[in-house]
DNA sequence: CCTCAAAGGTTGATAGTGTCAATTGTTTAT
DNA sequence: ATAAACAATTGACACTATCAACCTTTGAGG
């Protein structure tokens, strides 16, 4: 019954009736009807995120890891607020990884209190197939008509600058 | 180094060189361009999807849970595809979500082998409230001008459709 | 200089999530 | 009637996660 957080917050709920289940888009203005739908597709693809990380022998967590590990090295501590986890749930997931020689711990010249994460060269070879696999668009994008593809890709564009 | 399965894939390795982060296109073509972005908005969004379940006192896979349990009972194994997981697992997953008086087992009467979960008024209840939360709609789809909105919306009704 | 508060990381306790192998009970097909 | 297949559970074990307590290092003020 613990073992997560109340952060909590006293939420309106939708008047105009609450939404049951996925697929329904009711009345509720356009940004949520276009949400409604993102999601349902996204959920459906993330799903199968784990069978993904497997395929590499890695556990979700660890994908996520590796992925965040591309550009230089990275405090343990910085990892944590990326993951949105407690610091000590890090050491164990370094523990893992270095284990199996992905990842490297090394003390920080500046601060001697934090560890700066790398990843070692077998770390980087699996890194980049991982990427390149997670990157492989799924088949509802493939499948829309190339106009959907780029009106999407335009309209993420924009999401993105502006976010 | 066990728990989790070797599903596996000799997988081919793009070619044009590989993509080191998330936020870069490279010129992989449309699908991949609008994938890697959509997918790198979708991760930013999804990474509070914990803290949004522990607002209701949930773990991420007890929201999920109750979520697919909207529409009328199902069965435990049909629960355990919709997770894609092992039936064992659950077992436990029910059981705290029973002991918590969100879900109720019942057994089929067509075919004494498989236990039906329903949801208790309480479990309706929390249900609606979780829905009415995740479907709101985040920032960067609110902040949209209303004609991406709108083309976004219809992008993914046309995709829902074909998929 | 010295103390003390704050920060980075680790450890131990405890709980949830997940797998696999083995078991029990029920159904269905031969 | 027997055997095969299926639904759910149990037990063993690993990973993910939190919290509290701890140690070391750092940085600020007296």
């Amino acid at each position: 019954m613990s073992g997560y957080s109340d952060s909590h917050s006293e939420q309106a709920v939708r008047p105009s009736g609450v939404p049951s289940g996925v697929t329904e888009v009711g009345e509720e203005g356009l940004a949520q009807q276009a949400w409604t739908l993102l999601f349902s597709l996204l959920h459906t693809h993330m799903r199968n995120f784990p069978a993904l990380a497997a395929e590499f022998e890695l556990s979700p967590v660890q994908a996520h890891v590796l992925r965040q590990l591309g550009e230089g090295a990275l405090a343990m501590s910085t990892l944590a607020n990326y993951l949105s986890c407690d610091a000590s749930n890090v050491t164990g997931l370094v523990d893992r990884l270095e284990a199996r020689g992905l990842v490297e711990r090394r003390s920080s010249e500046q601060d001697r209190r934090v560890k700066m994460l790398v990843l070692t060269e077998a770390g980087a070879e699996l890194r980049g197939r991982l990427m390149a696999r997670m990157f492989e668009p799924p088949p509802f994008v493939t499948e829309m008509p190339e106009e959907d593809q780029v009106a999407l890709r335009d309209i993420m564009r924009r999401a993105l600058k502006t976010q």
